[in-house]
DNA sequence: ATATTATATGCGTATATGCTCATATAGATA
DNA sequence: TATCTATATGAGCATATACGCATATAATAT
């Protein structure tokens, strides 16, 4: 229970579940969204994961995660109160905003799949 | 929000709360029933009225604490999972034991106005 | 007035945490 | 094979946090 709140602890990582809200993520987009180093995203990804907020998995070379379904089922009210209190982060709109604009322009595959 | 779960992201903490949610105590209790410090015991109780999740008062030479109304009011969800949770950890059992104990000992009074 | 009790807080220290830079690793591509 | 791309992680540094000790403050008791 300490570790799950240890991991809400930090505006960042909030500002990381509040897209995963959204959508599933890969750490490139995470790092495009927030404007944070490539280090910076795997690292609080990997804590959120640590705790089990989040899980994910692997496609080619790249790393996805997700909100883990067993988080949800397991702390239900705190991921109620999550749900309805992220939406109200002052960041919130323009964190989605970007993770629209790295949907169209398709940030992560572009170089590799080119279409 | 983060300043609460930064609130929320420490055992003694979480136990200070576990304790508090069954009465309202005075800071000695408090030292007494987790074994801390009395400077201690302070700083944790003033890091949780800092950020609304106790509020206090003062009577004669004691400091009282106890769970904010307006932080089960506006944060409920979350409330109702510390709730659930509190109980739930290792040491919440041997802290209401001593909880009772304290109650029982009168701890804090009993050197002013013997009875 | 003086002493005692409960509480809050300054200070120094040890540890934890977050960040950047550099690098290792793994998959994909040419 | 050699070269990209995406990710994870080690090292070093700066800052934050938790703790104990000492002390200031306020209320109470003698």
């Amino acid at each position: 229970m300490v570790e799950i709140f240890k991991a809400l602890a930090e505006e960042s990582r909030l500002r990381i579940i509040s897209l995963l809200m959204e959508r599933e993520m890969c750490v490139c987009e995470i790092e495009f969204c927030l404007k944070m180093t490539q280090s910076n995203a795997s690292r609080h990804l990997t804590a959120l994961k640590k705790c089990g907020i989040l899980e994910g998995y692997k496609r080619a070379q790249w790393a996805y995660y997700r909100i883990n379904e067993n988080f949800k089922r397991e702390n239900n009210e705190l991921w109620e109160y999550l749900q309805m209190n992220l939406r109200e982060l002052s960041t919130y709109r323009i964190d989605c905003r970007e993770c629209d604009r790295c949907k169209e322009k398709d940030i992560c595959s572009s170089s590799i799949s080119p279409h």
